[in-house]
DNA sequence: GCGATCAGGT
DNA sequence: CACACCTGATCGC
């Protein structure tokens, strides 16, 4: 939540996003979208007043803001005070006091925000500086360095503060997957879903906030199928949202919402009231949208997770992660950030920790003075297609400004590592430890104690990985996007255990044999207390906190995101099977009973009691779906890789292929999905040693392992270990 | 009766 | 986990 108090230190006569007590006094008014927590104060009675004996003040939003904002009926008073200002296209502001006729000229340039429809950041530019106040954001990696307006000429403009969303400025938000991966995930869902039967519908599980548009439009695009929502007259002048919204309850795609809505789904009815429908009950699933999120070492993601036994959640983020902020902030690089949101159980200290490296303020001392300036990578408009999405000459535009270029996107990357400010990745690590006061070894032991706790009690992936800015920065997360999902369908007859099931799939012995040593258990057996720290390929943490990567969470979780990791795994060994090198490109979508027999009517026929890998090629040709797609050369890496494991994988085993898609059977087995069998997966597969191989590596055989740990938590390094053959 | 605030819920 | 919101209780005006 913004706690953003409404103003900033250079322009101190406009307030943005608070409307209360100073802000009243304000000589102009900013809002950067919609939502509840950036509207405080602003239908007070105060404001209202003041609003009545002035016809200067004025709130300047998007066009789609003001558009939502004066559908509600509290506001409506603001009517004749809102000035909507074009996206992308900087305004001459004249702020004026009216009792002693003051006037200071500030230009403000809206850019899109990516987090809701509407949703703005500002960048003021005026006599004390450039500022950019970013409101809620999320913008995939390299966005900033595609916005030109951030740009002078061919470099970023000298931005003199950035006012940043920090919702998700900590290590342990280190990823969330994109929105391409987190929307192919429930489109394949509700699509596997809403094939079976027109009885078959799905209730998206959406809170009452602007920003699931996205999704209800590229649903009911992708499957022909509208969203049913409670109320779309806000939408009215927005026709590309309003044609895929409808009120009609008879739809297999609801958004609709009731006080008591999981009730309702609890006796299975939808929160529109529809039960069934022509006498025919309704089958139906619920999916809510949450934000998952994964250490930096946990790269693989799994964007749908099944928690029960017709609810499901979905990936879904309004903000960015923590290398995502990164990322945004280190290309600007502004002299001063001040965090707008405190994560929860954070500090001020520690956010501006992170931050402050990325500042000119921090950096001046440290090193020679760089202009902070970055490469404007210009791509054509056309093919960026985000904020165009929804652009229509006559109609509102709706700035949602997703980026459908993904962190991973070539275009940029290569260019956008030497736009960044030169200096040596050395100097600034050497920075660090005068800022956290910790030394090296500290962190280690830290980590360690941490750690072994972790392995017996810590049950969330609260990683911490502050130490880890080298791996952000050498963009090694960056291979990520693909075309690719990865669903599996895991038979729900009981019967024979879920590791061998899940042993099959993977190419990883650990799993299945107990003669292998096991880091996590040799670590406990040893009562080692710090072992770890001095193992280069495990970077120590900088901070107190479960060090999760260590360990495999032997003692069962049950938290969602917690069983989102350890599929994870699942999606590493199904890829090293498949490929190597694309450890990291899947989603993997957890199907089950129904869906999966479902599955099993549409592919294999019935009866047949295997677990199914399906691996899902999005191709080029699908409809309409390439304005929702990455661009440039992820495609191709993409099919690449989709046709390098169906020809390993397809061929043995048979395929059962619809257009567009590869099914991939890869395992005969039954399992009951209880949760303790999910647990029970879990702990077997988030060890470490499950990141995939470098290729061409070995995986190490027992006693070799076994001396190896030992090594490790005596401290020596193993590296010096390896065979030079 | 209204709004602000907090607790508790989804 | 967190978000963004809602409801209901309490308090002050």
């Amino acid at each position: 939540m913004s706690r953003f108090g409404g103003r900033v230190r250079e322009y101190p006569a406009v307030s943005i996003d608070r409307f209360d007590r100073d802000n009243l006094r304000a000589r102009a008014y900013f809002l950067s979208h919609c939502h509840k927590d950036h509207m405080k104060g602003l239908r007070a009675p105060a404001l209202k007043r003041r609003l009545e004996g002035s016809l200067k003040v004025k709130l300047y939003c998007s066009p789609v803001t003001k558009e939502l904002l004066l559908t509600s009926w509290k506001y409506k008073f603001w009517e004749h005070h809102v000035v909507a200002l074009e996206v992308e296209t900087p305004t001459q502001i004249s702020l004026v006091d009216e009792t002693s006729g003051e006037k200071e000229d500030i230009e403000v340039t809206l850019l899109p925000a990516g987090h809701c429809p509407g949703s703005v950041m500002f960048l003021f530019e005026g006599e004390n500086g450039t500022v950019l106040y970013t409101g809620d954001f999320r913008l995939a990696k390299g966005e900033a360095a595609r916005m030109e307006l951030l740009h002078s000429g061919t470099r970023v403009k000298d931005i003199q503060s950035v006012y940043l969303d920090t919702t998700f400025c900590d290590p342990k938000f280190y990823h969330i997957p994109s929105r391409e991966e987190c929307l192919k995930g429930i489109l394949e869902l509700v699509r596997s879903w809403t094939s079976l039967t027109r009885y078959h519908v799905v209730w998206l599980n959406c809170k009452a906030a602007y920003g699931y548009e996205y999704l209800f439009i590229n649903l009911s695009e992708e499957l022909g199928i509208k969203v049913h929502v409670n109320k779309l007259d806000m939408f009215r002048n927005m026709p590309e949202i309003l044609y895929h919204v409808t009120t009609d309850r008879r739809t297999q795609i609801h958004a609709c919402r009731h006080p008591r809505d999981d009730d309702c789904f609890r006796g299975n009815r939808l929160p529109c009231g529809m039960t069934c429908q022509n006498g025919t009950p309704l089958h139906i699933i619920s999916i809510k949208p949450s934000t998952m999120w994964f250490g930096e070492r946990i790269k693989k993601t799994n964007v749908i997770v099944r928690t029960g036994e017709s609810t499901y959640r979905a990936c879904f983020s309004f903000h960015s992660s923590y290398s995502e902020i990164k990322d945004f902030l280190s290309y600007i690089c502004p002299v001063n950030v001040y965090p707008n949101v405190l994560p929860v159980g954070g500090t001020e200290d520690k956010v501006m920790e992170i931050l402050k490296p990325l500042c000119r303020s921090y950096r001046r001392n440290l090193e020679p003075r760089y202009k902070p300036l970055g490469t404007l990578k210009r791509i054509h408009k056309r093919d960026l297609s985000d904020t165009e999405v929804y652009r229509q000459s006559e109609h509102l535009v709706v700035v949602f400004s997703y980026s459908f270029l993904t962190d991973e996107d070539d275009l940029f990357d290569s260019e956008f590592t030497s736009a960044r400010p030169k200096i040596p990745k050395q100097q600034r690590e050497e920075s660090k430890p005068s800022s956290t006061g910790k030394s090296e070894n500290a962190e280690g032991n830290i980590e360690s104690t941490e750690s072994h706790k972790a392995t017996t009690t810590y049950t969330s992936p609260n990683v911490d990985f502050m130490d880890c800015e080298e791996s952000n920065d050498d963009d090694d997360e960056e291979e990520e996007e693909s075309e690719i999902n990865i669903v599996q369908v895991l038979s729900p007859a009981p019967g024979a255990t879920s590791t061998s099931s899940f042993s099959g799939v993977t190419s990883d012995q650990q799993e299945t044999n107990a003669d292998v040593p096991r880091w996590d258990a040799f670590f406990k057996c040893n009562k080692l207390e710090e072992s770890s720290e001095n193992e280069d390929a495990f970077p120590s943490s900088a901070d107190a906190g479960g060090s999760q990567s260590l360990f495999s969470d032997s003692d069962g979780v049950s938290d969602s995101t917690h069983i989102s990791s350890q599929n994870s795994s699942q999606s590493t060994h199904i890829s090293e099977q498949g490929s190597q090198g694309w450890d990291s490109q899947m989603d993997t979508v957890l199907i089950t009973s129904q869906e999966r027999n479902a599955l099993d009517f549409s592919c294999f026929g019935k009866g047949g009691s295997r677990a199914v890998v399906s691996v899902l090629q999005e191709t080029g040709s699908q409809p309409d779906s390439s304005r929702w797609k990455p661009v440039g050369p992820t495609t191709s890496c993409a099919d690449d890789v989709a046709c390098d494991l169906k020809s390993k994988d397809c061929g043995k085993d048979g395929e059962a292929g619809t257009a567009g898609v590869q099914d991939v059977l890869v395992e005969v087995s039954n399992s009951s999905r209880t949760p303790d069998l999910e647990l029970r997966r879990d702990s077997q597969s988030s060890s470490d040693f499950e990141i995939p191989l470098t290729p061409d590596a070995e995986v190490p055989q027992p006693d070799k392992l076994r001396c190896l740990y030992k090594k490790l938590a005596a401290g020596e390094s193993i590296l010096r270990e390896k065979k030079v053959s």
